[in-house]
DNA sequence: CATGAATTTAACCCACCGGTACATTTTCTT
DNA sequence: AAGAAAATGTACCGGTGGGTTAAATTCATG
């Protein structure tokens, strides 16, 4: 019955909010930094509780146990990092300028999405067991790997890509460097020093990140930026 | 009496063993497995001492507590590691040779060292708190860049590396490609699908990383792996 | 306003687990 | 043989923290 839906959720009353909604992204952005910095097992219900607006009650009220809570932050953040990679748009590119637009738009993205990288090493430790249950990850992943493919099309179609360009290498490849260029910057700065992690060094790496993935796929590519600056 | 120092560790007389040496071994060998499986949190120290030949009280003999354990577990393996690589000779290669001869055996190295990836994965989700504090880590990763030093030098000598080429940003690509192949297998499976981590495709995806990282350094180099099979 | 469903509060429970107390056994030294 | 020191066994503690119980409050609806 009732095709139109519920009743616009905003009207609030009296003294109660009765915003379910709102509650709801409240505990998971909490929960968010909770388990990013902790981790599953480490990460503290009482704790997250108190910096919530509500209380511990809810938390299982709307998501059942800790695992619950964990499955959605995670499915949020995977999403939230998806959809910023949405947002590019390459259509209009030279397959070249393209494919260095993703690697650095890639690079960019891991390094301002520190929650969803600390997320994903978490749920690696734990063999993606909750990853693999989850129904729209793997949805929100095709959009990626259609982008690379486009434009792996267009590459060889100009004859300018290898024959052997192939869209998900690539995905792994970008996805390589620029995960672990923040997943173990900690590890990777306690051993050899931060040298890499500043800024200056952090444009020059993504350069000749992409320098390299693309003289990887590019068919007589000359590296430019190996050793010299350069910018998008 | 007896010559050689202690009487043979193997002669007991009654009953005990008297060798604290094994017995720290073995509880680092099984709370190396357990903190590798579970993380610093999750790991249970009750269920380590079942594991073990010997009893909990005998962790906290030895090692304090549980975070003293967890930084013994992770020097042994750092160690383990880096003199796994330390074996590698390339003194004798041809510069372009002994770099892709590095690149293999770091690909493989990693490959084979599931443990130490899972410890460095969440030591990382420690920030490196633990890694801060030893002093045989920095020391033991010292090799890995001298030796790529070497080659870089070498390459930059007979004209074929370009100037730009160096050893820290070299060994971060390296260990990015080779570690993420592991650390993030479970997650990018779950999402793509295991098409890469095949035998077939992982030796692929090997040649291709060395090719790529010759292409960076290597003056005027043809990569070949790309889509084509390689082999060492 | 009565009713019942949705939402929230406060107090509580209790298993698990990191860590310890204390006694005891074995080995080493002399 | 004796005593010190190292190594081990056993039993226990107590707080932490995930999860629950039951009752109260709010809101929509008739």
């Amino acid at each position: 019955m009732d095709v139109g839906g519920k009743p616009a959720p905003k009207t609030r009353k009296t003294s109660w909010k009765k915003d379910p909604a709102a509650v709801k992204e409240d505990i998971l952005e909490v929960a968010t930094i909770a388990f990013a910095a902790h981790g599953l097992s480490g990460a503290n219900i009482n704790e997250i509780a108190a910096k919530t607006e509500t209380s511990k009650r809810m938390i299982y009220y709307y998501f059942g146990d800790k695992e619950g809570l964990y499955c959605q932050v995670l499915e949020r953040v995977y999403a939230s990092l998806r959809s910023s990679e949405d947002k590019l748009n390459v259509a209009g590119l030279d397959p070249v300028a393209a494919l260095r637009r993703l690697v650095h738009a890639t690079f960019d993205a891991h390094s301002n999405a520190p929650h969803f990288i600390r997320l994903v090493m978490i749920e690696n430790i734990h063999n993606a067991d909750y990853l693999r249950k989850s129904e729209i990850v793997p949805q929100l992943n095709r959009s990626i790997i259609v982008k690379l493919e486009e434009v792996c099309a267009r590459g060889k179609a100009a004859g300018q890509f290898r024959e052997g360009a192939n869209a998900l290498q690539l995905h792994w490849l970008i996805s390589a460097f620029s995960f672990y260029n923040v997943s173990n910057k900690a590890t990777f700065s306690a051993s050899f020093g931060g040298a890499l992690f500043g800024r200056p060094a952090q444009e020059q790496l993504k350069a000749q990140v992409a320098d390299m993935v693309l003289a990887a796929v590019v068919i007589g590519y000359d590296p430019v930026a190996w050793g010299a600056d350069q910018s998008d």
